[in-house]
DNA sequence: ACCGTATATGCCTTGACACGTACATGCCCT
DNA sequence: AGGGCATGTACGTGTCAAGGCATATACGGT
């Protein structure tokens, strides 16, 4: 019904949420990602599939290996559907920075 | 282990998301949210619950009736999360823009 | 052609979760 | 105090998806 909800089916997995992290990192071949999750090969090859059909990574062959690579684009509908709330929270947040533009440095510790 | 995880598995529940979007209106009654979701009402408190857990809603009693509200800086982690991915594909809409910046107008005029 | 490597798929079991029904709790009104 | 309304909770049940194992497919080297 809602679009965004099977994107974020995908996603409430951790390890699928790992191979994402990864591949954050640059391309993967399947071998790889075994040793790097401690998954099974098995295992890591239907995580891969889910996210293929979710658009979220996509496929190219070398060889018998298969290098996975990120499709950022597929979050895009995942940002369009957080930005609603994160206009409320802003607000309050810009609401903070307003008072902090007021009363300046009250620690700056925070990344 | 992630614990974006946690958030994701609530929201990946087309009912949860629907009360979020209906709580994105403002504050609710459970009553009301039952009768705007067409779902049971045990099963509407169960959502709520979980939606409590997780300090995505917040509950203010109001004599018999229980009124939920949005916690919106919750989804903020999930927003968090979501910020490398989203400055890959923004960096290639901001390479697509240079590019029209550079042609300005390819086609409008056609299709 | 054969073998080893790399990856995908099918079947089965198990565990988690959402739903429905019934019941418990809490609050208001008379 | 008692009855009705609004909401939370316990239990049993069905469904769905993740994991393990075995196997199938594809490719390269010899």
């Amino acid at each position: 019904m809602t679009p965004s909800h099977r994107l974020l089916a995908v996603l409430a997995e951790p390890t699928r949420l790992r191979i994402l992290d990864v591949l954050l990192a640059g391309p993967c071949a399947v071998g790889e990602l075994v040793e790097l999750l401690g998954v099974t090969q098995p295992a890591t090859s239907k995580h891969l599939r889910v996210l293929r059909a979710a658009r979220l990574v996509h496929v190219h062959p070398d060889a018998q290996r298969r290098v996975y690579a990120l499709r950022p684009e597929g979050l895009a509908e995942l940002d369009a559907w957080l930005a609603p709330y994160r206009r409320l929270w802003e607000g309050r947040l810009d609401a903070l920075e307003a008072h902090l533009d007021a009363n300046p440095d009250p620690g700056r510790s925070l990344s």
